[in-house]
DNA sequence: CAGTATCCCTCATGATACTG
DNA sequence: CAGTATCATGAGGGATACTG
């Protein structure tokens, strides 16, 4: 097994996870991060280290529960680092780590296709909604 | 403002989207994408159209109701078609459409990063839970 | 400032059974 | 085959109040 070489054991890694199954366990990261806190969060902090107050401002109509909820599942799968400076009053910075760099991105992407395809997606709605079927007799 | 040319209207809209703002349409937009059954689904209809049978054979573990709700939105979002063959019994046969391919590219994106980093997120998790703080130290 | 703790409620999701 | 209908559950998430 220790002879395989380090290309050959990414892509035996690669075979071994498959988003598809349900009890994969890239099944569940990719639960963890199709979630639009993790997106906005993640794009807030891309250019910058940021303050949790912050976020708060930027991320408009997150509740501290969900704000607070969702950095420290991130810090915790190892997306960003939280640093804590003792001052009075105390000051946490959110930093992304160069994991969370990488996943940078796709969650720019994301977040850029829908800004772009939003008037396209209320389009097709318009027309789903009158319906389409009818439409096209 | 019927003055504006094409381009600068495009540059209006760009700027009057903006997903951090919880009443932005876009913001809903990127809530709705951010759903793990929709990047499966656009996943798996990246090669070539599928029966609903087959959906839910390679999407292991979703419900009926789940994937029939996730493909609804997704026709009425004009990410996919669904066409019905009248034989007996019954084909249903969803493709995705050029707005729907325009999105496949960030979806597997997503997709495979899950699949390339889990082991890198599976070790943060277990620095993390025995105290990375400690172990810093 | 940056949280934690608590209550509460809606909605998303799963399981099951039925149908054109 | 490809759904729809119904019920049940609990996790997601908001509001509020409190704290180091």
């Amino acid at each position: 097994m220790a002879t395989r070489t380090a290309a050959q054991r990414r892509t035996d890694e690669r075979a071994a996870y498959d988003a598809y199954l349900a009890t994969c366990p890239a099944r569940q990261l990719l639960d963890r991060i199709s979630d639009k806190w993790v997106s906005l969060v993640l794009n807030a902090l891309a250019d910058e280290p940021l303050r949790y107050r912050d976020l708060n401002r930027i991320i408009a109509g997150v509740s501290q529960k969900m704000l607070t909820q969702t950095l420290r599942a991130l810090e915790r799968d190892g997306l960003l680092t939280r640093t804590v400076t003792p001052s009075v009053p105390v000051r946490v910075d959110y930093e992304l780590t160069p994991l969370g760099r990488s996943l940078l991105p796709v969650m720019a992407s994301i977040k850029a296709w829908a800004e772009c395809h939003i008037e396209e997606v209320q389009a097709a709605r318009g027309d789903y909604d009158r319906g389409a079927a009818a439409a096209c007799e």
